[in-house]
DNA sequence: TGTACATCAGTGAACGCGCGTTCACTGATGTAC
DNA sequence: TGTACATCAGTGAACGCGCGTTCACTGATGTAC
């Protein structure tokens, strides 16, 4: 079945937005190559005619999941002041909807321990992202004049969440999982948003 | 070879050791039962005349993780004010040994995104280790009088601490990787070293 | 315009490997006589 | 006290399964004549 030349080029990536849902919910090394072909709606066999190796989607799922982050940050900077910027952040961060729709949601902490057993382009590709994602976040919020200072804040910032995200995603009762996230938003509100 | 009745229970002691150790510098999905034997000097056929699965090991793994860092939490509650005492732990938990040394290091970190996938007695048993050791964290640091906010802070320093823990391990480049710790361990003197 | 051929995205069986788990067997030592 | 037997922690081969990767094949469509 011969497609017109535009075709493999959409097929590749469908594969990649596949890809990069299939990797947050699930993490980078639990997912199979023949899901994420099986969520394109392909078999796993044609894979290797759009990747040399998993490693290569991996690489690619992991910028456009960053990428795709980008849009919210918009939203952020779109606030008047450093506290309502950082509150917009923190809310949606430490929601419920965030905690439990992993596929669509930070790619940081799914990944967040398999990112270290990376190697190659795979491991350089998610630094790159990941520091990218930083500036932009930094740029966005802007919540101090200092640009050492507004750096520091926000790489902290994102710290705070990315941990108190995952004490949430790991707590085995709901009521728990709730007040850890309540409990993380009321301290960063505290110090963050005045 | 028949052993005295005291050597089954010191040899079960001596895989749930390799164990927890293997665990952190591994992840619980990457450590597989043959390595675990290994280390504890033993072929993989015999783990199951300890353990009903790896299930079972994973639940006591994680709890000796848990009870061997109250050594730590000792050394903070020495400490005679809550900076101070906010200081060793900072300044311990962000050092490069810590980040270098996943074996004996700490077991949130190391586990952080496998634990959402654990089942059973073994997602029970790290939950139950994880708040406990919240509660012993909290009454070392001792950063406010109230309890209710004390247990807020310590929760969030702790978040922060993962976090820019997790950070760290992912960046590609040494000098990145240190910049980030530094950059955490500045932020958090001042917020919780006055 | 119609026909034969070449292309190549996608298919599905197969392979090798790692891992959790099972199981028949071993052999040193405690115990019964 | 000496001997035969029972025990059982530990061994190592084997099995089933999932997963990354390979490869011979398919068949619809673009292209050359």
């Amino acid at each position: 079945m011969r497609y017109p030349a535009a075709h493999k080029v959409t097929t590749r990536r469908r594969i990649v937005s596949a890809a990069s849902a299939a990797f947050r919910e699930h993490g980078l090394e639990r997912t199979g190559v023949d899901e994420v072909m099986r969520r394109a709606g392909l078999t796993h066999g044609g894979f290797y005619a759009h990747f040399r190796d998993k490693s290569e989607l991996v690489a690619e799922a992991c910028t456009e999941a960053f990428e795709g982050a980008v849009v919210n940050l918009e939203r952020i900077a779109a606030q008047p002041t450093p506290a309502r910027r950082a509150r917009v952040l923190i809310d949606s961060y430490l929601s419920r909807h965030h905690r439990d729709n992993r596929g669509s949601g930070c790619l940081v902490v799914a990944v967040a321990t398999d990112v270290g057993r990376l190697t190659g382009s795979a491991r350089s590709s998610y630094a790159r992202g990941f520091a990218r994602h930083l500036e932009r976040l930094a740029a966005a919020l802007r919540l101090s004049d200092d640009p050492a200072v507004n750096r520091d804040r926000v790489t902290h910032l994102m710290s705070s969440l990315v941990g108190a995200l995952l004490f949430a995603r790991a707590a085995d009762e709901p009521a728990r999982s709730d007040a850890l996230l309540e409990s993380a938003r009321r301290v960063l509100h505290h110090e963050f948003c005045r």
